[in-house]
DNA sequence: ACATCATATCGAACCGGTTCGGTAAATGAT
DNA sequence: ATCATTTACCGAACCGGTTCGATATGATGT
């Protein structure tokens, strides 16, 4: 492996104008400058990333952490970040937490000690100690999707609460009174406000809430498998069922499909963002879609800002939220 | 941060021992070793990686290189690399080549530019040069799904002709004989595979293959839209389609509903693996599917090994070939 | 009691870069 | 012609570990 000393030899000069024509060439005399690239082009020099990050103390990575690299959702967020990323030159080491707050804790310490440039976030962990340790955290963390009060970190996301809203609206205006709703996790961001979003539809229309039709799912396959069961073996179970996302939702929709209900026909269904074959699937799922590209798109940026300048670290964090999009589908039915 | 030189300094010992205690405890003095834990428990010390990393000239993170992240087949078998590595105290750096040769390519030198400790890589280069390319890889590769012959790395992978030969045979067996066969990229080790089972297998039978029945989707959800878009459109068309992956099958049954076929009244339909929710995709879809949580857990063992010891670095390659199980759905009928 | 050997610890070189203070030459001001 | 300032480059310290040869000490053999 050639190092920046045999570069410096071969162009004759010392190695710390070599460090200088490669960070600031401008600072460095033109025919010198021309001396080391030839020197560089000639050895085939490739600079050591790893010294680099000690004698800098940041590297040029950027940490992906999110609960569930297989859900479309984050994948698309993924892809768009990795792919912006690797436009400025970062590397993105992707790390998977499985929506265990200890794991995801682990998991950014670990990024930290390599020294990583930032990290995108989708937040499990909760709590006021855990917004404290992200507030501490020295790395620009930016976080999408799940928002943390009090970790004051910039933050992108939907409108969740409009997402559920949208739905129930949906199914109260088909005439659904009795409606079954698979919640997420409680305590965690998303899930609080679609549920809030569920809750205050509801109420705003005047309809009781039969506390026993709201269920958590955890947002997990298994979760909303046991929890629609439960809905659905009810004698006076829901005319129809919300999936606060699309896990639960399809969970939802293979209870029935297992249980022989058909689907509207005896129980309506919608959910929370889409899938990757949601269009092989019948029925067609209505559903409200978060718009993933642009998240992860207004994420990179904003990373790559913090990144970038000291001004960009200085900025005080903001929020971007997005519209969610209704899909309709023909799983929901007029009473 | 505290350093290293911190601890020795309040352990009264040189950093040197410390280091000696951190990496061979047992080469050290009982007592000297207690207060050198004492002194990292009260100052909180953590080695630093990145510094551990230059010093050893490798890290201790591994690489895991794959197509495409949103199919469940790699997704599943990244999760189990994962697991492992994390047992072991390795750090997972995923990078997504979207099956593009070039950019996995520039990944791979970026990732050994890391010094990273070993690579799990499902390839997408092909040829001479390219498997030349990965056998004076000087960081141990674990190829796995792909192989690139010549390569002479370790290769866990599934009987991939015994794939399509599986579903072949069971389209025969329903009195198919026009089997439409949409292809994954040709040069591509398991499309080359899948099409020689089908090819085979049709031959074997003393069924004449139409040629034009057999066309390339490259494994991708717009390619085998367009193929089983042009299979399908034929006055002549097939009375079965064999989709040689997920993404293909899908696709094709997506056609189907697109112009008013029914599945498998119309037109029969199998594919080699599965999806996420396959179970509420009507019909069920006949299939074969590879034992992806396996295929993970024999190659993150094939790589610990070899990174673990300078035998196992120097272990002959070696193939691991899982036989692929038939799961069948209601997506074909006997004709 | 003396040579032999193992054990515990240390000092210094090294991994491959960055960065800052400093010097010598070149440029500009007066 | 003299002094101030800029430009181009260098030397050395530093980032935080690892590793190997050297040294001191104590145990073993005879």
């Amino acid at each position: 492996m050639t190092t920046i000393r045999d570069v410096a030899r071969l162009a004759g000069v010392s190695i710390s104008t070599v460090s200088l024509a490669l960070n600031s060439p401008k600072r460095v005399g033109a025919e010198t400058l021309d001396r080391i690239l030839q020197a560089i082009k000639s050895t085939g020099y490739r600079i050591d990333p790893v010294a680099q990050t000690l004698a800098r103390g940041r590297s040029s990575l950027i940490g992906f952490v999110s609960a569930n690299l297989g859900n479309m959702f984050f994948g698309d967020i993924r892809r768009e970040i990795e792919h912006q990323a690797l436009d400025h030159g970062y590397f993105v080491l992707i790390a998977d937490s499985s929506g265990r707050a200890d794991l995801e804790r682990a998991l950014l310490e670990r990024l930290e000690a390599q020294k990583i440039a930032g990290i995108a976030l989708a937040a499990n962990g909760r709590g006021e100690e855990y917004a404290t340790f992200l507030r501490d955290f020295k790395t620009p963390i930016v976080m999408f999707d799940q928002k943390v009060e009090g970790a004051e970190r910039d933050f992108v996301g939907s409108d969740n609460p409009l997402t559920t809203t949208i739905l129930t609206e949906h199914l109260l205006q088909l005439g659904h009174r009795r409606i079954g709703f698979i919640s997420g996790p409680s305590g965690l961001h998303t899930a609080d406000e679609r549920l809030k979003g569920f809750m205050d539809t509801m109420a705003g229309a005047g309809v009781d809430i039969d506390p026993s039709l709201v269920v958590e799912g955890g947002y997990t396959r298994t979760g909303g498998h046991a929890q629609a069961m439960r809905l659905l073996t009810r004698r006076d179970r829901p005319t129809a069922i919300i999936g606060a996302n699309n896990m639960t939702g399809l969970a939802a929709l293979q209870v029935m499909q297992e249980m022989g209900f058909r689907c509207p026909d005896d129980v309506s269904l919608a959910m929370v963002d889409d899938v990757p074959w949601s269009n092989v699937i019948t029925p067609r799922i209505t559903m409200v879609v978060q718009d993933a590209q642009k998240l992860g798109e207004l994420a990179a940026q904003r990373l790559l800002a913090r990144i970038a300048s000291p001004e960009g670290a200085a900025a005080p964090p903001q929020d971007f939220i997005l519209t969610p999009r209704f899909v309709r589908g023909e799983s929901t039915r007029r009473l």
